[in-house]
DNA sequence: ATTTCAATTTAGACTATACTAAATTATATT
DNA sequence: AATATAATTTAGTATAGTCTAAATTGAAAT
């Protein structure tokens, strides 16, 4: 059975595993915010309890048996992130930490309940999708705000960064989800671009934008 | 700052303190399912971090600071089960395991928001009483069913059994919060009690007499 | 007063997780 | 190819929790 420890890392070589292929050793460490030594120590341990398969020196890739917890923990998060916003009245902002304990006390049956009290959703508060009950994570097709082109418009789908500053300041500015917005101006000299949205313009950073998925409903 | 486990065990002595003065070591020891070496080690530490004194051979006692943390997690488990037999429509068997592990992930934050969804509630879904959010435990008055003389009558207003099975039984046989019953008859010989409920007549052994309390409507 | 038995405490060992410091290896640069 | 740098691994140690087995203590019964 994993402890609260080993399912915080098997969800966190999930994350990385999907945008880099691997988990290596000191990405895993830095994101959880321990030495080195100790993520290298529980890459082993993961690694003969077969919930990752480990290549010395490259990194570790789940085995089908540390997916599957990695997607009942995000199934999890993101099912008690819609909870706290629907039924305790909490802002995008505050949900990610509450969930990331809730996700690892949650029985079978609390997370079939709250998936249907919610009426079976299939985003999260962020946009970000949720896995079905089998581990299926349903597709998406957006669009990352830094990579359109000047002219496209869109929605406002989906923001990959968690951090409450980040939120808050989306929200301070009118962005949040299903915010329609559209790109007035690419600047080069420094990667930021100008949108249109709620009648207003408003530039972005480069770094802003880059958490910003939109669906495109028109393209230029 | 208290991991769960020495949460765990600090509610634990609240609960037996509450019921004979003293959380001797076997006591905890047999409540919590660990080694009476395990016990007397816990002991020592939470006598050490000042959450409890400890009488050598004799037991433990809270601290003042141990009996703050105790009722702030009473109130969380409590609350919790008020929760989920509300918003997610369990049945009041079913609420006490899924309780014991949200207790522990609850923020200040949260454990206002529930009370507040919740309209402030004085009791749980078993009659137990919901301590503040500064920590004081509303009086009761209740009379427990065996102590009750053939011909009281009364209300069901807390049980103390929060065992799957019994409250399933009670289920079964009609009796839950809010039943109104009458003494009928009480049997010398084993203890046990006759009652009137829902315009039934029923039998209950001395021992399940000895988890149900009421607020007495007529002294006989 | 002594014995006996149950409860308590101590001793020693194990596991999971973390750390720091040192050693090793791989990669990139000259 | 040789070296410098960065990443990784190993070694040794710490802490919180658990256990079993042995030693101690206290209280009840003879």
């Amino acid at each position: 059975m994993e402890t609260i420890t080993t399912e915080d890392y098997i969800k966190r070589i999930y994350e990385i595993e999907n945008q880099s292929g691997f988990a290596s050793t000191s990405s895993l460490a830095k994101s959880l915010d321990v030495s080195d030594a100790s993520a290298n120590d529980m890459m082993n341990r993961l690694s003969e309890q077969r919930y990752a398969k480990y290549i010395p020196r490259k990194g570790v890739q789940l085995t089908k048996k540390g997916k599957t917890i990695a997607l009942k923990i995000v199934r999890r998060h993101r099912l008690w992130e819609m909870f706290l916003v629907q039924f305790l009245d909490y802002s995008w902002d505050e949900i990610h930490n509450e969930a990331e304990l809730l996700e690892h006390v949650t029985s079978e049956k609390m997370e079939s309940k709250l998936d249907s009290v919610l009426g079976f959703p299939k985003v999260d508060p962020h946009g970000d999708p949720i896995p079905s009950a089998n581990g299926e994570l349903p597709k998406t097709n957006y669009q990352l705000l830094d990579e359109c082109n000047k002219g496209t418009s869109g929605i406002i789908s989906r923001v990959s960064d968690k951090s409450p500053e980040v939120l808050q300041y989306l929200t301070k500015i009118g962005l949040g989800l299903k915010t329609k917005i559209h790109v007035v101006e690419k600047i080069t000299f420094d990667g930021s671009i100008i949108v249109k949205a709620n009648k207003q313009t408003i530039p972005l950073s480069q770094k802003l934008a880059q958490c910003i998925f939109i669906k495109q409903t028109k393209v230029e």
